[in-house]
DNA sequence: GCAATATGTGCATTTGTGTGCATATATACG
DNA sequence: CGTATATATGCACACAAATGCACATATTGC
């Protein structure tokens, strides 16, 4: 287990502290369940929904798509509007438009500081006779 | 559960299915997890490492940080490479920065298609009395 | 007021995931 | 060859998340 540190440059460092401070995490797991992927897609088509329209046509009771937009909302990908007995939910696209191009702009230094394997090929420790064949 | 779809346009349509179809669930899940979140930054500072420098540092096992870079690798979002009998896992940024730029442009669309309660604000069906204050 | 409808919540069950330990496998070293 | 080191995997356990049912709450319409 070396500890010798090769990249700590100022733009390493950055990148660590400001790519990694936009990765909300509650807005990546709202994107992992395959329902509220089926549920952004139908609001995506029907627009501003209540959650019974929601609901329809899913497999899962009204009760779960419920919780699943309420996990969507606290992520700040969809917007609420009580109107009447209804609760209507609607995408805020703008705002995750947003979010993924912010992430992208403190991502982008990883395209050129992160390829991989670019120094470790050219490196004069830890090699093993004979292993490194077609570092590149 | 009133079923008439409004937003059916051919623009919501291709946004619905392209914009789903990038959303890669092993890349968003793989960053849902601080842990493999702590390991990125790791990559980031030190570039590509063994395991064991992996681990160090971190609270978890080294057969978790061994786990959690399989999930890392299998999400497309790490390289291996096997030198002796160590195994290397380093950022492939140029990859991960693309798989963003993809998506970020597949979702676009949202951004002006999807203005939240930008029609049910003006539409006249499902109003029940005086409970539309404030729409906009 | 009461019945009907829409949504959210408590609870129990199931499923999935992270974790650590022990161990198997692979490679290096002597 | 055997021993030491590095990594991955099998297993068991803990905990979180998804699900469905029943029910509470809120609102409409009579």
């Amino acid at each position: 287990m070396n500890n010798e540190k090769r990249n700590l440059s100022p733009e390493h460092m950055d990148l660590a502290q400001t790519a990694l401070d936009v990765f909300d995490t509650k807005f990546f797991k709202a994107l992992c369940e395959p329902t509220r992927v089926e549920i952004i897609r139908k609001l995506v088509l029907l627009g501003g929904c209540d959650v019974g329209t929601i609901a329809e046509g899913l497999a899962q009771d009204r009760s779960v798509i419920s919780r699943h937009l309420a996990v969507l909302e606290r992520a700040g990908i969809c917007q609420t509007r009580k109107i009447g007995r209804r609760v209507f939910y609607d995408l805020d696209g703008p705002h995750n438009v947003a979010k993924v191009a912010t992430i992208l702009e403190a991502i982008k230094p990883m395209a050129y500081l992160c390829k991989p394997f670019e120094e470790i090929s050219g490196h004069d420790k830890h090699q093993e006779k004979g292993s490194r064949k077609g570092v590149a």
